[in-house]
DNA sequence: TTGTAAGCGTTATCAA
DNA sequence: TTGATAACGCTTACAA
């Protein structure tokens, strides 16, 4: 004679002689019900051990609490500080987070993009992968009205709130810092041009040459995939020129530190024989030898807010959305590896 | 005229003139069924759109074919490898991954356990937060027989399979190695003690130092919460000893790197006059200059062996499980933090 | 303010 | 091998 499974809101209703849907009413603060019966209702529950099956509660409703989040790769500095930020205002209010990660491979996330949405995700968060150029996966959600947020790696084509940070600036930045520490022959390492990201961050570091009278030079621009074997073959390439870059603008932290430890090994000295500058502000940039100039994207912030928007819009479900794209400032953060003569 | 919701096994069955249930247990692969009729309804089901409602499922079965992941921090490059880990694995096995952090607030913890308990997780992986010593909102999970794995922090006093590091031995390794490098008075910063990890940890460095007739000296200790800030608090109250250390044992990176920095700062050399060992090989130990020695673990394989043995556990429900706790192998990573005279 | 009753889409039991 | 039917626990018109 054990408890035979969980209490329900008929048992409560039962156990008060009353009816489950004013349990019902009464448990999920509908302010019709008077304040007694609630107080009542809402103690017997306690008593009785009651726990809402939520599961039942999803399907009766077709909502879930759940927010999609798909990104590349948790285990970067950048995107686990999107989570993060995602996780606390999702937490905040009442929403649970599923995450998932392409591992930038486009199969698999058509896959996680299925599943989520056949799991019935209230919303989506979503960075693409590197390799994805098709988006139909991603077009299901804008279609089936299952709001979407993208952000860093977003996609055009889809109408949808978007988080961004200002690449273009932040290669202009990057580039036209190389440019006043004295760079006359500035490289850059740049990701996959199908990005829009790395797009904005090359054309950046392109204007800002162009605006100092440099010439674009073909030779000094690399594209991969910007891991760390990338960084190495990259600043190797490099140095094979007839004419050696004086300073790398790359498109990540990544690269830009498997370009310092290269060029340590070969004795080629950072800054002053090759300066560097690269993106995102990883953790280890600050404190290896030399520190690493970057450019600071708000990843924590960017969490907050693709949230934000993505709750909003669930909740104002089927009120039009005037999309917005929130470009969020970079700031470029001097380090030791891109500032010559420091001491004097 | 458009669609009018989403098609359900009965508009498929309405469409071939079978039942609903023969349309189920043909899309669940239910070997009772022919195979002519399988492939039919497989094919109807594509042409008409068919996405089963998961809810539904869910909601019928009682399971949700999802984990649960609590962990004190996603943005911290241990945990974020458990978290993939973990999710390579689930996702394999077709299930999908949940995760909340307790920012090690046991406020946060205690209500994170009952909204995944609430929303019928399959099961839950833990690592339990700084500030935890009361363990009822875990028992809840023990109790309702919902399959529950610990990993690295865990809680002795239930009983659950279990996913550690061989702390002791780490910081028995660690220890030892300060003292073949030469150190004699060798202080430890330690985390809160009611964590199992740190009183290992802690064990370890103690019983390293009596094997080499180093007694252990109380005024060498400090314990609080690792962060960078606690690291740099703790160098400072150990400079002001009368007996400096000339060694320092740490038990994370985070605060083995405030000790460096600060020891830079003050123009202390390391490792010639302080040598220092962290815990948890961080990305940026091997980077920083000096680099880190420290105690790797390895974060990602801890993560897909909680995974499996959460999800065996999930799948032979009820039947009777042989807690284990698997000890993943640590290893001492010499790197330059601990290592004077490296080029004699 | 409360009650009645229908129904969400699936799976499981039993019968055919 | 297939079908009929009930049931899961909740929410929500609608009625009272």
């Amino acid at each position: 004679m054990e408890k035979r499974s969980e209490t329900t809101i008929h048992d409560i209703a039962r156990e008060l002689n009353i009816s489950a849907s004013t349990v019902s009413r009464a448990l999920n603060n509908n302010p019709i019900i008077s304040e007694p019966t609630r107080k009542l209702i809402e103690k017997t529950a306690k008593a009785m051990g009651y726990r809402p099956n939520i599961l039942a509660a999803n399907f009766r409703t077709k909502r879930t609490n759940t927010i999609g989040v798909m990104l590349p790769l948790i285990n970067r500095h950048f995107f686990s500080s999107v989570i993060s930020g995602i996780e606390e205002v999702a937490y905040d209010q009442g929403f649970t987070v599923t995450i998932s990660q392409s591992n930038d491979n486009f199969e698999k996330e058509t896959k996680i993009a299925q599943t989520l949405f056949s799991n019935r995700v209230d919303g989506l968060i979503v960075s693409i992968g590197m390799q994805t150029t098709n988006y139909d996966h991603l077009k299901l959600f804008a279609e089936k009205k299952v709001p979407l947020v993208f952000f860093d790696r977003v996609v055009d084509k889809i109408k949808a709130h978007k988080i961004i940070v200002d690449d273009y600036r932040g290669g202009f930045k990057a580039a036209s810092h190389l440019i006043e520490q004295g760079g006359k022959r500035i490289a850059h390492i740049g990701g996959p041009l199908n990005l829009k990201i790395y797009q904005d961050r090359l054309s950046g570091y392109k204007d800002a040459l162009e605006k100092a009278g440099i010439p674009v030079n073909e030779s000094m621009l690399v594209h991969n995939s910007l891991t760390r074997e990338d960084g190495t073959n990259a600043i190797k390439r490099l140095l094979q020129n007839p004419e050696k870059p004086d300073a790398i603008f790359c498109a990540n932290d990544t690269t830009a530190l498997s370009v310092i430890l290269y060029l340590r090994k070969k004795g080629i000295k950072v800054p002053d024989d090759i300066m560097v500058v690269g993106f995102s502000n990883e953790p280890f940039s600050e404190v290896v030898t030399p520190s690493i100039s970057t450019i600071k994207q708000p990843g924590f912030e960017m969490g907050k807010k693709a949230a934000e928007l993505l709750i909003k819009q669930i909740k104002q479900k089927d009120k039009p959305v005037r999309y917005k794209t929130l470009v969020m400032p970079t700031e470029l953060v001097i380090r030791e590896s891109s500032v010559k003569n420091r001491n004097k």
